[in-house]
This record gives C-alpha cells, sequence and structure tokens, in this order.
DNA sequence: GATGAATGAGTGTTCATTCAT
DNA sequence: AATGAATGAACACTCATTCAT
C-alpha cells in the first residue's frame, strides 16, 4: 500500500550494495578489471546487470570502491595484529598465518590486480601510489627492529628485510588466492625461516 | 631477380614465426590472453596485424604454441642447472638465481598466466596438467635428498619442501615479471634460508 | 481520518495528470521524444518515475495525449484571435504577436516535434493529418480575403500566403522556443511586412 | 599479390570517409546527434558499423567534424555571394535564394541541430560560440548599410535587421530542411519584403 | 608473403517499463 | 495512490578474424 518507509529501504540499499560488492569482490579477484564483465557480477550476485548500475555508477567506479576498502581493510588488518599480545615473532607469525590464510585473500588479490593489471583507472592509480608497500613497512618497522635487538630476527637492514618478506607474502597470496591447486602453500614456519635468526 | 627458392621462402618463413612469437611472449607475459590484442602483437612484431594469421590460426593457437614452448624451455632450464657441477645447494642457488632472474622471467610468466587465467584454451590445459608441478617436483627430488643427507638442507618430506620451494619462486616471479616497482626482489640468500640447514 | 471520497480521489487524479501534463509538454518541447526521459518528466513534475505509470500507460501515450491537446488548444486559440475586435489586419497582428510570445511557444513547438522528429507515434502521425496546415489556413481565409480587399494584404493567391506565412511564423517558433541566444526574433511589425500591402 | 600502394590506400581511405560524411550529414541532419544510431550511419553508407569506427574515434567525433565542415561551408557560401556582381539588393536575393533553396540545407540544417540539441559535445559548443550569427552578421553588414544608404533596404538598426532576417530564413531552412510536405516555403521576393524598402 | 580495409559477435551502459511493498 | 528497486531491450564501441588486392 504504502511505499516502503526510509529505514527499509536504506536498509534495501545497503543489503544489495554488500551483495553486489562481495560478488564483484570475488569476480574482480579472479579475473581482474578486463577479464570481469558485468553480466558475471550480476550473475554472481543474482541480480540483472541493470541492477548493477542502481549502484555503482560504471565497472569503473566500482572497481575502485572496492581497492579503496580492500586497503584500508588491510591496513586494519595488520593494525590489529600488531594490537596482539606477544613477541614480534609471534605477531609477525600471527600476520603470516592471516595472510596465508585463504580468508582474506581475495581482498588481497584485487590490490595486486589493481596493481599489475592494465585498464585500470586512475583514480586507483593514486590510490595505490598513497598505499604503497612503504606504509606497510612504515608499520611493521617498529616489529622489526624490536625483534632484531632481541635476536629473534636476523640481522640486516630491515626496510630490506620486511619489503622482501611482504613480497614473499604477496606472492604467495597471488597464486593461493587463484586457487590453483598445483601450487602448494608452504607452511607458516617455512616461512617464517626467511626473517628468523637461526 | 630470380625469386626466392623454398629454402629461403622456408627461413623467412622461421623467422617471421620466431619474430611473432618473441612479440606475443612478451605482450601475453605482462597483459595476460585477455588483454592482449593482437593487434599489440603486431605492433610490437613491427608487422600488420593480418599478417599474423599466415603463421598462426587465432589469438588462442598463438597463445597455446607459446605454453607449449615456454613448458619445454623451462624444463631444459632446470635440466641443465642440474647438470651443472657442484654441491645440491650449489645448483638450487644457480636455479634460485636463473628463476629470479628477469632473464626467464617471461616464460615463468606465460605459464603463470596460462594457469590462472580465465579464458584459456583447453588445449592448453591439458597441457598444464601433463607438464604440472609435479614433474619439476620429481626433477628436483634427487638433488633434494641428496642435499638432505648432506646435511646442507632441512630435515621433512622432500616433496612438500620442494613444491613449497618453487611455489614462493613462482609468486615471486610473477610480482617480478608485471615490473611493479613497489614490490622488492628478496635476494637470493634470503630465499635459500626458506630450504637451508640453519 | 475517514478515506478520501470518490470525488476527492477524482479531484486528485485530474490534478495529477495536469500536474505530470504540464512538466512532460516543458520538457518534450525542449528536448524531443527522442532527447525526453521519463525521469526527467518526474522530476520537473516532482513526483517519482513510477508514478508516471499510473496515470500514462507509457512515453509514447504521454506524448501522443499532449500532441491531441496541442492541436485543439492551437485551433481555439486561432479562433479566439478571429473573435477578437479590428481589422483582418488587427486580427493578424494579435496572431503573429501570440504566436511570437513564448507563452503559447511549448504547444506549438511540441507540434513541431511531433511534425519533424523521428520516433513518432504512428497515431500521432494520424493527428498530424487531421488537424495539418489546411486547416490553420481555411480559418485564416476570410481573414486574408477581407484584408485583400480592403488594400491592407498583398494580393495573390491567398493559400499560397497564408501558409507561407504560418511556416515563417512556424520557423521563427522553433528558434524561439529553443531559446538559442544567438537567434533574434524580428519584431511584429517586420514580419507583418511579409503580407501587409504597402 | 603485393598490398595496394599508398596511393590507392590513401583514394580508398578518403573515398569512404566521404561516404561516411555524407551518410551521416543527413542522417545526423534529419534526426539530431541522439536520435542516430550509428548503425543508421553504416546503413546509409551501405557499409558495417565496425568500419565506421576505422574512420571516426566516435560519433561525437564524426559530429563535430561534420560540424566544423558546415560552419565552415556556410561561411564560404555566404563570402561567394557577396562577391557576385549586382547592388547589394541583387546579393541580398541571390544569398536568400541559395539559403531556401534545399541544396544546402543539410549543412545548414546541421548548424542548427548542433545550436539547438541535447547532447551536444563541448567542442561542438566551442565552435557554435566562434562561427556564431555575429559572425554571419558582421560579413553582412557592410552589404545592408550600403543597400540602405541606396534607399532600397529599409531603415533602422542594420544589425536588428540582419540578425531578424537570418533568423527568419534559418527558421524556414529548419522547416524546410527536414522535408516537411506540410509547410511551404515563401518565395524569395516574400521573404525580401521583410527587409526591402516599398 | 604482406597489407589494411571490412565484418560482426560481444561488452559496457542507458532507460522505458514493471512490480513488490 | 505512491515509491523506487528491479528488469531487459537497445545502443555505442572494441577487437578477433577474414579477405581483396
Amino acid at each position: 500500500m504504502a511505499p516502503l518507509n526510509d529505514e527499509q529501504l536504506h536498509q534495501i540499499r545497503d543489503e544489495r550494495r554488500e551483495q553486489i560488492m562481495g560478488a564483484a569482490l570475488n569476480v574482480f579477484a579472479r579475473r581482474g578489471i578486463i577479464g570481469t564483465k558485468m553480466s558475471m557480477i550480476a550473475v554472481e550476485a543474482g541480480i540483472s546487470h541493470g541492477l548493477l548500475y542502481h549502484y555503482f555508477k560504471s565497472k569503473e567506479e566500482l572497481f575502485t570502491t572496492l581497492v579503496r576498502e580492500a586497503m584500508i581493510a588491510s591496513q586494519e588488518g595488520m593494525r590489529e595484529v600488531l594490537d596482539l599480545q606477544g613477541t614480534p615473532m609471534d605477531k609477525i607469525r600471527a600476520l603470516t598465518h592471516e595472510i596465508l590464510d585463504e580468508g582474506g585473500a581475495p581482498y588481497f588479490l584485487l590490490i595486486h590486480q589493481a596493481r599489475t593489471s592494465e585498464g585500470i583507472p586512475d583514480e586507483v592509480k593514486q590510490l595505490m601510489k598513497q598505499y604503497s608497500m612503504e606504509l606497510f613497512v612504515s608499520l611493521l618497522r617498529p616489529l622489526f627492529v624490536e625483534g632484531q635487538q632481541a635476536g629473534d630476527i636476523v640481522q640486516g637492514d630491515p626496510e630490506e628485510l620486511i619489503s622482501s618478506y611482504l613480497s614473499v607474502l604477496s606472492g604467495l597470496m597471488v597464486l593461493n588466492a587463484q586457487g590453483i591447486d598445483d601450487y602448494r602453500m608452504p607452511s607458516v614456519d617455512m616461512v617464517l625461516r626467511l626473517v628468523a635468526a637461526r
């Protein structure tokens, strides 16, 4: 009878948005921005392709929105790990665990896509510069330095160590996230050998 | 001017084929099969796009041909390393060196593209199964076992160790090959810590 | 609160209809049937686009309804002018004044759109034939003949004179109604020179 | 055998371009930029829609190119008339003749479309400002002043006279060009009464 | 063998229209 | 009656592939 009230509408909109973003994240992460057709996202979200455009102006905007979210989420994830109890090595182990875990994979993979694919919107390129690896390096620096002082982490330039370590993790995530059976994720303990003092 | 004889024609054909395949390898490796337009390959090869179709029936065939070559080349590369002089650890170091080197990157990256992208021809999927990681694992197995016996390589299931190691290398190659400044390649020595007994 | 009775409902319906038609007239006249989006009409009318379809079955029907009204209105306008006091020349001056005035413009412009645009519903095309220029010519004929006899209007075939005159007015209206600054409306007196005996 | 030589290719390209532009002019002039589908132009030109994009980057570019040409052509047409032999009144008659003639119609109509339609590219809007009516007014000014001095043209502000006159002609062209039977073009002599001293 | 003009299937996006509430 | 979410047909444009020369 009466049209839906504001609250109901707002809820529907929010749910749909989430639904679309979830679907888009999956597809973009797997196929990249070029390889993803809007119709695929629509199918994955279980809606018509037309409806996508009620919620996002364009494929670019949808992609950009996701990258922005992914960057915020990945930063927060890292901060959370840093706030845990324990030795530096414990925290690095926790971080490694989380990253290699499938859970966060789509977000990281999306960022990888954004970093490496063609056809990336300019705005995303801007974002990539701001949230570059340097940021993560600077977040992790205190941790690694502390670990080195405690003798748990190998000596050497901490920034080189961190960025190399993150690159290894990134590489693994890319493989992992794409879900190719053929690759085998190393154990967390194995990866930690990269930085652990013996 | 006398017309070219058969042999000369054949040679021209072969040279053109090589030229096209070289160009295609570069572009496919960087942009994936979807992101690569036939015209890009033509430009890279310095020929008209029409001519591509005198040498390869389709984009798919060109891609498939390259993947086949890449697989053979990567196997050969690995065998060459194994035939070198030195301890197992020396050989593994040499292999790591080669893989992380930019030189061999396009072939490996192409295989990665083939492994992870969508829109891959069925024939390539078949190839991937035949030349899967298992093959490389079996090639490297004797080396790793010997290294473990010599006490240079960490104990544990050698197959797990090898496939994990190759996955790390693969991940790094993917990052490296795409030439993103942001990532930083670890040194060979750092990577070797993954498998070295301390 | 008692529910509204039938009469009140009817009145609301009629008011809404008028409101929509007024909005639609403005937008159609300015942008033509193709260039007009239903959502524009909804915004102009201050209602939701869904509601349009409670009152008009389709964009076509809305357009057709407006054209029908416009034709009736333009005829009535002409008849009113003819019923004024004064000499034939006075009446023609009054008619010219009204037509060049922005006031009546949207209706005339709508008819012009109907006459000249593509994508016009068949029903409208039928209407155009019935209410063609001939009709107006026949309405004005007595006036012009009288004016010629009085020596105020140039000699010659009155029908040719009238239809030419109306064409000039139509052309000016089209320019005028589209509100392009660049064009400059001639004064009524200047236009009258077309038909005035000197 | 050998590919076409440069000259032949150039000729094909030029012919095709002309063919497309001719077709596009007709369709745009009749239907406006929004109402024109690229497929219509392709059909009118007797080619595939894909080929349009070998010659023009987009619908916008095609439209803009045509407008630019139309402006140059209309200016040239006007200059040619001015260079004729005869009294000012002769020249104005010739100009009127030419404009009311169907020949130049599509170009003028295109400019009208550019002036009045929605969805006009920004570059065209810029062009419209440069080649505005003021330009034509200034071209015709000497002619009209001379005519006034000779007593052939009515007294009064020449610029007002000229711009009003051009507006009438523009309005007529719009009607004429759209080829609606219902409208009747006035004779040149009738239109000239607008400016002729009696 | 070589070129580039030509085609048409496929994708992103818009918008008239429907429908649950 | 009223709203706006939802649908899908239609259109601009791209690009793999074909073909005349």
